[in-house]
DNA sequence: CGATAAGCGAGACGGTACGTCAAGTCTTATA
DNA sequence: TATAAGACTTGACGTACCGTCTCGCTTATCG
């Protein structure tokens, strides 16, 4: 929400906030991204058009606001074993893009390339930290010795992360975790100093089936 | 362009087919797609409103249009070496999307999601074309038997090409040659049934470093 | 229709004439004056723009030519008696003014104002025939001696015509054979040379009760 | 002009009220009603299209408002004198008339038939008003006892207005003051009670000639 | 008989206006 | 100062007709 000179005058109604962006949520479900209107979203809150741009200049700050209160804190997995705490960090990944509607995330990019500041914002808010979740885990197994020296980590990063965003935003194939699991696989075979290691420690904690 | 039954009545003039296109290059480089509306397409085109709709029922279609224009056919590499041609196709799909302006591919998609027909349409014109010619060229690596045999192809073809798409969507990093070869060795080696084999294959071929 | 060069070239079908009639008049029905449209005319007619436009230049004309096809030949009544022969003027007038549509002649009229051409199209088509049976019978009248010397014909049918398309076209009050002979008795008091001998001499005929 | 709840809300600016219907002033003496589109309106008054439609939601009001505004309200006359007061009465009605523009009176009314709302206020503005000047002064006449007793008052005072809407609206014949003034005195020969002491009584207000 | 000429259905074309909608700014009265 | 209400300009939406035109075809009359 806005920031605000502290001095005088009448406080802002804090109910006004959460009510317009229950309403931003109701509209987004029902309508979409597209047809999502401050004006319709006033009416529905049942607050002025005036309060709504008070706090959220224009419509992309006001869905970011929404999509961010959606997804919430997100805290990365540290089991000790890589690739246990890599098909976790991925399933993390997934689910918080998944509970945040990535229907409303590539509408909101696009509305947000363009402007700098814009697109500055909509990447650390929804694109920077479930990925940095995945970056965590792969810096930890780095340290621990695990991986190749030669490892580009940001190129590793995007290879798993553009996997879940990729078939998200296009939808045409499904997410689930046997999936980024094979994925994981295919991918550590490449970066590991000792990939048959890896495995062996994975099945002793049998979190997941890494065949 | 608008199908038609060909019987009677005036044919279309197939200059304002290309003035409109050409008006709708013009705005998107201009102003992007956001700010591209139907009205101004056809001031800019000389044309009327009318014409423009009688070809293109919306702006999605419009849009994507000029941008199939502007993709032309996609081949596929065959060189007979699996790096070499897997190098050249991701170079392939990464010069496809940018020609195409892959400032327009996001909102464009996202203006197609949310209506089942049109998101086929997007997908048929310019999501597909440049995928299948990676997905060809690891079809026919795994003919030759260069490749492992549990290997998930659409999971492969998927973290080769949401590299590109990835970064060129976001612009977090930059798409270069260089990056894309990585992303193949790192990839190919988790693949590969012998990757020192292919490596050297492709050293003989001296297309690019595969270090 | 439309006058034509005889020579050469395919003769028009006349068939379309009726088929466009037809469709005006339904239209006329069924939406009223205002929403007929040339193009709706020529879907409903099964024929094309062009054919009408051929025919008739605009749609003034065009609605002109079905209410004088409705319209018909109108003839004076010649009974003799001055009285008798008014009212069944007016109530032809009436009868004439109803069958062609008073709510079609109201905005025809305001249609055809403003193009000096159609006003006198219109007048010569739709007023005056009407208003002219009504004129013959007075001044037969006059012939006849029933009338005093110093009547000003144009006023007395002005008079008399005037109060039946009034009450069709502003639809305040109705219009039948009882009010009309009240005018026109109330009118002939005024006019005649000697009422009452006109009123007995009606009575003899007991066409109507002049009371 | 449009009726608005009083609570809140910034005020609507009255200077735009008469800017819209000074630039609907200006048009209709242009072009004519047929071509007034509130297009051209809102572009002449300088004002914008929302602006109009927030108060007139079709231009048939629009005309309304602003013949409404040029009638001005009708006042009878009340010399005492029945031929003067009719004499006036008339002139008074064909005056308002025409000040208020025939040429638009008729399309105005053609395009609210067909909406029953539309007419009766169009029937409530323009028609009634000046009509009633007519019939007080024939009700005053006949409560002064001037008039037979067996007259029918609405189809008297149809008789008497319905010559001046006619011949404004036909334009077949001019309407000035010695027609009128005939025309009451054929008509009062075949209403009054005692024709010649009216006149008689008229000649000594000596205000028209009623021979 | 074949040339000429017009009729005809279909529908493209540049216009113009429709009536609606939302954007983002503003003005007022009230809290 | 915040607030609700709503006026305000701007500009686009997608639709509907206007009256004109181009096209390929059909149907007459005339030389």
């Amino acid at each position: 929400m806005g920031q605000r000179s502290v001095t005088g005058g009448r406080p802002r109604d804090a109910h006004i906030d959460t009510a317009v962006l229950d309403a931003v949520s109701a509209l987004l479900e029902e309508d979409g991204y597209r047809s999502l209107a401050i004006e319709k979203v006033a009416r529905r809150a049942g607050v002025s058009k005036a309060a709504v741009y008070r706090r959220w200049p224009n419509r992309q700050l006001l869905v970011l606001a929404e999509l961010e209160r959606r997804m919430g804190g997100v805290e990365p997995p540290r089991t000790g074993c890589t690739l246990c705490d890599l098909d976790e960090a991925l399933a993390l990944f997934a689910r918080t893009f998944r509970c945040m509607g990535p229907e409303f995330f590539s509408p909101l990019l696009a509305d947000c390339s363009g402007d700098e500041e814009l697109h500055r914002r909509f990447m650390d808010t929804l694109f920077d930290p479930p990925r940095n979740a995945v970056r965590d885990t792969l810096e930890r197994a780095r340290e621990r010795g695990d991986l190749r020296d030669d490892v580009d980590l940001t190129l590793a990063v995007d290879t798993l992360a553009s996997l879940v965003h990729y078939r998200l935003l296009f939808g045409h194939a499904p997410v689930d975790g046997r999936e980024t699991a094979r994925a994981v696989a295919v991918l550590l075979r490449g970066l590991a100093r000792d990939f048959a290691a890896l495995e062996a420690e994975a099945v002793g904690h049998s979190a997941t089936s890494h065949g």
